[in-house]
DNA sequence: CTGAAAGCGCTTACAG
DNA sequence: CTGAAAGCGCTTACAG
């Protein structure tokens, strides 16, 4: 009985090749039982099972994915798009996503799109090929069309951070403006009355970035205080921007006693503006960041911030992708709660 | 002449399906001549590569890399597998690796193995039923078995920052060591003395670690300074410890106008234990760090600390990947220089 | 409890 | 310049 694998058996190098036919010959069995023992089908006699088993460990062969995907159109992975991993927000959620995806018996694998539209259609183009179990994705600018083309196209996708629902396409969120509120109402409430936010320099144009903007206003409003556009500075949302941001506004002598950030980027630079300028946080400024990285309890002061749960956000979109799956209907959007972590900062 | 897909015309939903064959039959011709026009395989006339593209164009016909990958082994994706993403050390890195892996035309597909090695063995597994042309890996704990058994059953594997090659599996390093003797170098040349440094809590037992801290002890030597224990104090290899390890060593009054940290996190924490102290840095003590990310430029003061050019990195594996595969031979590993980037903390 | 046949969507020799 | 046949490695009805 021949019982080689099918491919370079002079070579030494890559016994890649046992294939169910191998393995079949050897147990003397066709290769429809092969299929059933790696599969658990039951419908085969325990001795069968057990020869079966053991010509699988002796030739060493393992399934072909790319082929039974061709068939069953499931792999078992999820694809998990970004748009990168510097931002630490990002690197934390692939971590919450990770894990979520572990638990449901799933093999990750992450793309980043670099906000390029173009790099991002061809990343779901490639997952949808390998005809991952669904994409994961935080689309670039919140763009809409690409999804609802991949998605009608057959690919399964929960998006991240916006609002879509449609065939085979859902999201899960968080209340950013929620998120901004309560960082607001806490400034407000230990006591602070002169509030300036260091804001994204995109705010004024983009769909998605506004939000804590306009939250800002409306927190002032509430409180019963003065707006001027004096007390919003914008630049990029990083370390240097936050700490132009916020020398700007000590130079312009703008009363400050409570400053709210964009992110914890922004944050960490004004902190450094205001230990330069010899301004005590939280005594005489008090300071609150956005996302809550890891990083903000490491700081001195550790930084107060608004958390979204990564975990759960993770959680969300796994279960969301496996029930778009298993009824591909329209579904409502999922919210994730924010809250506030209250730190030294403030 | 039909030409609808092949599933779910009545759905809706998911047109997913056209293939060679809808292809073919809308054109006129065997699905062997749009295979050719596909691939670009020329031998055909111009007439019927316009009637093919049109077709294409019209069932919107894309091509099944499942299918295409059973046969050809190849599909233009490479795998990139690191330990995690929040240390930005490898979020940089991915984006070093990422950019060649665009510059060969490939799309990458990110997995994290959080030093697990039974992770780390089911994604390669992952990868190679997914038949990607080739794994560039940080191994955890410089692990070897594990790559040599999948090179062994035929994926190409680059492995990061660990000397290993052999059929099929190469390797891209930086010398650590030379990295650490520079930041030593420069601390002694700027003429500090009393050198102390903030050393992973693991540097004892590990295969990889020990190399920062041997070197220096070695530049110690060289510069005729002297050792003790008392200089190399262990922590976690975060800001936190960072910070407590810069508090040990002012706790125990121990001497010190120079610090050598063993990575970025630890500099960062020793800044803020020396700024709550009221130690002036450079002025008193100077600082250097090791990785040099990306917030080192953006501290105040900026933290002199050992490159490693990670765009260097990522074009040498890509490289060095493509020359294992076009010739399975043993690779030399490549080494890639490390520099001293000096900032405001020496 | 088990197997022979067809086929997933494509490419690879081979023949004209 | 073009096509009919075989087959990549597996699963899916179907038949016994």
């Amino acid at each position: 009985m021949v019982t080689s694998c099918s491919h370079s058996v002079h070579t030494g190098v890559m016994s890649n090749g046992a294939t169910l036919h191998d393995v079949a010959a050897l147990a003397g069995v066709s290769p429809r039982t092969v299929s059933r023992v790696v599969n658990d089908e039951a419908g085969f006699g325990e001795a069968t099972r057990l020869r079966v088993l053991e010509a699988i460990e002796k030739v060493g062969y393992r399934p072909n994915m790319l082929a039974r995907a061709l068939i069953t159109r499931r792999t078992g992975t999820v694809g998990l798009v970004v748009p990168q991993m510097v931002d630490p927000f990002f690197a934390e959620l692939v971590v919450g996503v990770q894990a979520a995806a572990k638990a449901s018996g799933r093999t990750m694998l992450i793309a980043t799109h670099d906000d390029d539209l173009a790099e991002f259609d061809s990343i779901l183009e490639t997952l949808s090929s390998f005809a991952v179990d669904g994409a994961i994705v935080y689309s670039p600018q919140g763009e809409r069309a690409t999804l609802f083309k991949h998605a009608q196209r057959g690919l399964t996708i929960v998006a991240f951070g916006m609002e879509i629902s449609g065939p085979n396409v859902g999201s899960v969120l968080w209340d950013v403006s929620r998120g901004a509120e309560l960082g607001m109402e806490h400034l407000v409430q230990i006591g602070r009355t002169n509030l300036v936010m260091l804001s994204h320099t995109d705010a004024v144009n983009s769909q998605l970035l506004p939000r804590r903007e306009t939250a800002f206003r409306h927190s002032l409003q509430t409180a019963g205080l003065e707006f001027s556009e004096a007390r919003v500075v914008r630049r990029d949302p990083t370390i240097d921007g936050g700490r132009e941001a916020m020398q700007e506004i000590l130079a312009a002598r703008t009363p400050v006693d409570g400053v709210f950030a964009y992110n914890d980027a922004m944050a960490i630079g004004a902190l450094q503006a205001l230990a330069v300028a010899g301004i005590r946080v939280p005594h005489d400024v008090a300071l609150v960041g956005f996302n809550d990285i890891a990083m903000c309890s490491a700081l001195v002061p550790s930084l107060t911030s608004v958390r979204l749960d990564r975990s759960a956000v993770g959680r969300e979109a796994v279960a969301l992708l496996d029930r778009i799956r298993s009824a591909p209907h329209d579904y409502e959007p999922v919210y994730v709660d924010v809250e506030l972590i209250v730190r030294e900062s403030t």
